[in-house]
DNA sequence: TCAGTATATAATAATATGCTTATATAAGTA
DNA sequence: TACTTATATAAGCATATTATTATATACTGA
């Protein structure tokens, strides 16, 4: 049993949902490893700006991903602190790693960083 | 890391999905304690006998319950022998123990066993 | 075989979800 | 300031989800 023990249904269901889309469970795998902005999950999920936009604040909404803006760019993390943020980490060990993907981007000179 | 090791992200986002259902989590829940049948979900979610049914449906659709018939009633188990299995019994040590909602199930009288 | 009980299925209606397109906002830059 | 880029938001539409009601099916026991 771990440190989050006793989260209440209601919650874990809510999370829950929100995973059971790949798109969303996959951003969540990827924050694992680093941040991203917006742009970059549009070219890593080939889908419409607004779309992501959307999943992106879905996440933000219930608390799993923090948004933080870096010049021009809305960098977005995972939100270590999350009640839930245990379970989330548990439940994405059992999911492939992502790095090729993201070595794609990076290959493309998709990969945005600013430091 | 565990022996189910990459699980493909489309199957798990469909059983998060699934289990994005306050209903069906909870029942996930109490089918890792003993079997159940039918009637008993009806009392203790206090729901229609079609819905309960329909949501044990998706349930064993996906593969995360199994059936069986005793007597005149239809037990429901939890189907340790699915890929996700220990991914959900994982997911499902973060719930709060549902014993006391079981005792009062037994206290009602309306506990079905059959030997 | 018939009645009663347990469960499943079908049709339907209300609501939720996820995309699209169009537009607004906010920061960077000439 | 005006233009461009990055992102968010709103409206609309197609589809999915979940419950309800009505009905069908399958056992059990007299």
């Amino acid at each position: 049993m771990n440190a989050d023990t006793r989260l209440d249904v209601q919650e874990v269901s809510q999370i829950m949902k929100l995973l059971g889309d790949k798109t969303r469970l996959t951003m969540m795998k990827m924050l694992q490893l680093q941040d991203f902005c917006v742009c970059e999950f549009v070219e890593l999920f080939n889908m419409s700006q607004p779309a992501i936009s959307q999943h992106l604040r879905k996440l933000k909404d219930i608390g799993l991903v923090k948004e933080s803006r870096k010049k021009q760019w809305i960098f977005y993390s995972f939100n270590r602190n999350h009640d839930c943020a245990f379970l989330v980490e548990d439940l994405l060990k059992h999911l492939p790693d992502q790095r090729e993907r993201l070595a794609e981007l990076e290959a493309q000179g998709l990969r945005i960083s600013c430091d």
